[in-house]
DNA sequence: TTTAAAAATCGTCATCTGACGATTTATTCT
DNA sequence: AGAATAAATCGTCAGATGACGATTTTTAAA
């Protein structure tokens, strides 16, 4: 057998010889093209995040029931149909409206970290958006740093200001500093999220539960990182040599 | 051009055209077959974690200096070649002395903490182990359970068990819950070599420092998410349910 | 030095795969 | 209805790609 192993590729498990009567479903109904992208691009991620950026077109296509060769009158070539995918699956999915939740005082930052990790989970760090995010990010060396440096350092710093103010702990002394502090929260959520969706993870805990736990251990945590607030800054990073001392 | 574009695929950058004179170096020296196979296990390591799974056997042929055939000669297929690599570099990397440095009570959990992580990240979170093991997860899924069940699932008992132990913390109330607060720490880190093997962050803070802030946040955060201990029991897990309460 | 076993290569097959010119089929406009 | 336009498919090319039988070359034993 030629059976290059299901471990390499990802075709179509259609071995059914394709007898030229009974031919493969084609588009029943004639769409306009926009339409008919829109379509495909839905597909088309569903498609690659499930079986890695070097699954074949011919099966994309018949996942789609379309011809191969209609994808490439809608896309120069696969290249630009992968870009296509990324751009909108996972660089368009951040909510900007999480910022300005992460921002309001009125509620403390633990509900606060809470109530945005357990819909930032289920809406950003889906089994697709996740797959397709590391198949990329081993691919390519553009794709994972541009999301992370235009909206995930943003984050970052959002979450760690928020958290040190409430619990009147000084900012770390650097930017870079505060990011790595940033990601001991966010990297256990991205980490959880891996650990499900990609290392078939079987424990059962309830997601929300974990979270909980997370954000809680970030914020007692935080304590034993940054040391307490001397009374008059408010916020924003101040280049002040207090640091965290070394330990061991 | 019937580029493929090398987001997709990993083959030898190779253009410049074999003429059949000066063709490429092969193996200069005969070696005994076993020999040969450790030669071609430690490249394809190289290989197969830099460009995937699904990179071709004649661009690691070539690589090795050998030519394809020669593969085929060692090995039955490349999937029992990926195999065999992922058996020696993934799975065996672990070491058992590990287990009992952190068991070392002569020695504050802080310190026992942070020297495993910093050898545990350099040893094992490697760029070529990270991302060959995600391209496993990704393309098989029984890869990783067999990675993490084996042994993981060990270590986080050991560290959640030392750590709460020293402060004078119960012990979670189930096994599954004690895992999750282990991955906390444990997920950090691992998300921290993801990050800088896979998504390329440039961040340029030493590796030690935020392995020192994780272990630092994940003790001071136990403390936010395990009750105190009631003095009697010594450690394993008691199927007590003092457990951690939910939150807002 | 001869010779046999082992090591390594050559050459090739069958299929896969991205790409695309030519053609057919459906839809819309007049 | 007939023509023009857009949607979709057919069929195929050229280069990959896993696999392997046949052959050559090296090494070491006799």
């Amino acid at each position: 057998m030629k059976a290059k192993s299901d471990l390499l590729t990802a075709n179509r498990e259609k071995s059914n010889l394709p007898l030229a009567r009974d031919r493969v479903r084609r588009a029943t109904v004639r769409m306009p093209s926009a339409e008919r992208r829109e379509q495909i691009l839905k597909k088309a991620f569903e498609f690659f995040s499930e079986y890695g950026l070097t699954a074949q077109t011919r099966a994309l296509a018949e996942a789609c029931g379309v011809s191969q060769r209609l994808l490439y009158s809608l896309f120069p070539n696969k290249s630009a149909l992968i870009n296509a995918v990324y751009e909108a699956e996972i660089a368009g999915v951040f909510k900007a409206v999480w910022f300005v939740q992460l921002r309001d005082r009125s509620k403390p930052v633990e509900q606060r970290l809470c109530e945005f990790y357990r819909e930032y989970y289920p809406t950003v760090l889906t089994r697709r958006w996740m797959r397709l995010f590391l198949y990329a990010s081993l691919a390519e060396a553009e794709m994972a740093p541009t999301y992370i440096a235009s909206i995930i350092m943003q984050l970052l710093e959002t979450v760690v200001e928020e958290a040190a103010h409430e619990a009147d702990l000084s900012m770390p002394q650097s930017r870079a500093e505060l990011q790595e502090i940033g990601w001991i929260l966010h990297g256990a959520v991205s980490h959880l999220a891996i650990r499900r969706h990609i290392y078939h993870d079987k424990t059962q805990i309830e997601i929300n539960r974990v979270i909980t736990l997370q954000v809680k251990s970030f914020l007692g945590g935080l304590k034993a990182i940054l040391s307490a607030r001397d009374k008059s800054e408010t916020a924003g990073i101040r280049p002040e040599p207090l640091a965290t001392p070394h330990a061991s």
